[in-house]
DNA sequence: TCGACCCTACTTACCGTTCGGTCAACGCCT
DNA sequence: AGGCGTTGACCGAACGGTAAGTAGGGTCGA
């Protein structure tokens, strides 16, 4: 049986990463406490802190994590798509996806840096975030150049569907029957036509010729 | 002057529910002490436990009188619209015009009872939140049976809605130049007419007979 | 004098973090 | 082959600090 000790420490990081995620979502950052964290883990305080050099380290982690594995997932998703539209359906349905398959990890990062200093951590996952927002305002651009959108306020509209993904987490339950990339569906549906009905029964959508 | 006692303490609750709702803004529930609100408010900390039971009471208080005042502006604004369009923007401004008003309230409110047992309160609230809820359930629900909304799915409809004023917390600044009902303006229209033109140039809207 | 209102000083419990030690596995020299 | 120091991974116990909450007393207008 190959390397028992070298690959048990990855191991165990890799668990602290995802009990902590689990503690974080429940409790919020300063509500979960390091014993509870440890027990969840099944490992002693000091095991924490062999991995990591402290409390915020191992939320930074998450946070991390969360952020690069959704832009990597976006990118993908998004670049196999043919226009604006069909990539933002892509775009929306692979965050719920994330959500659904990493309830707990995402919610955790959603709780945000309110009241940690973490200069170091906290500039990192701002980046993070921007990059990934970046893909979504590149497809509301597309739209608007190709004229499949039409929007007065890009940045409101990037806004718009982030809130929506967003508060997702709030009320989305991964047991429930609908799973998450149908509602990010149905959300897509309803912002690219609208509350109100388009009254002819939609002819061959006229492109625009500039 | 009138009865400097007996107003003093009224005068002190309603203060301590502000610099609260301040503190926990700022570091969240957990992150919030005792200490720190006392110290803000200006008074030691037994006054706060003679005032409130405990600390949980005092964001109990905060929640309920969040939720209670902005069903009562939404009701309000609501019954003096003419139709389903209006009334959604109406709420929409309303509930963002709140946001702006009681930033610190609003977010604390927002952070929600992660972590808390609050069996009392917490019923209350979510009672609050349901009828502040069932405003909006109520408008949307009007528009398509009047036929100047068409959904497949009113509850998504009602939570995108909810999704982007209530996400409005999280990026929303006061001091900005543009004021937060005006973002709801720019929201209500995307979610009125979407992201894809409008064929024609809008002629007058066909009123649908039953 | 009473009760509303608030204080100083304190208790108790838990927090994040650290210290010193343990123990198995590995490389190395003889 | 066998002793031996090193390293990775972890533990028990305790640290200083701070949390929520309390005991008991003081003040002052009615």
């Amino acid at each position: 049986m190959a390397e028992p000790q070298q690959n048990e420490g990855r191991d165990t990081r890799r668990l602290i990463v995802e009990r902590a995620a689990e503690q974080f979502a429940l409790w919020g950052y300063a509500g979960a406490s390091i014993s509870d964290i440890a027990a969840a883990v099944g490992v002693s305080k000091p095991a924490l802190y062999y991995h990591f050099s402290d409390k915020e380290e191992i939320y930074t982690e998450i946070v991390t994590s969360v952020l690069s594995q959704m832009r990597a997932r976006a990118e993908a998703a998004v670049a196999a798509q043919p226009d604006a539209p069909a990539k933002l359906r892509a775009f929306m349905r692979v965050h719920a996806q994330y959500l659904h398959e990493n309830e707990h990890a995402y919610i955790a990062a959603q709780l945000g840096f309110r009241g940690l200093r973490a200069t170091e951590g906290r500039g990192r996952a701002l980046e993070l975030r921007d990059r990934y927002e970046a893909v979504l305002k590149g497809i509301i651009a597309e739209g608007c150049r190709s004229g499949v959108f039409r929007l007065t306020d890009q940045r409101a509209a990037v806004m718009l569907v982030l809130s929506a993904l967003n508060w997702m987490a709030r009320w989305y339950r991964s047991d429930g029957e609908t799973p998450a990339a149908e509602f990010a569906d149905r959300y897509c549906n309803m912002l690219l036509d609208g509350f109100r009905p388009r009254d002819p029964p939609r002819p061959a959508r006229r492109k625009r010729t500039i």
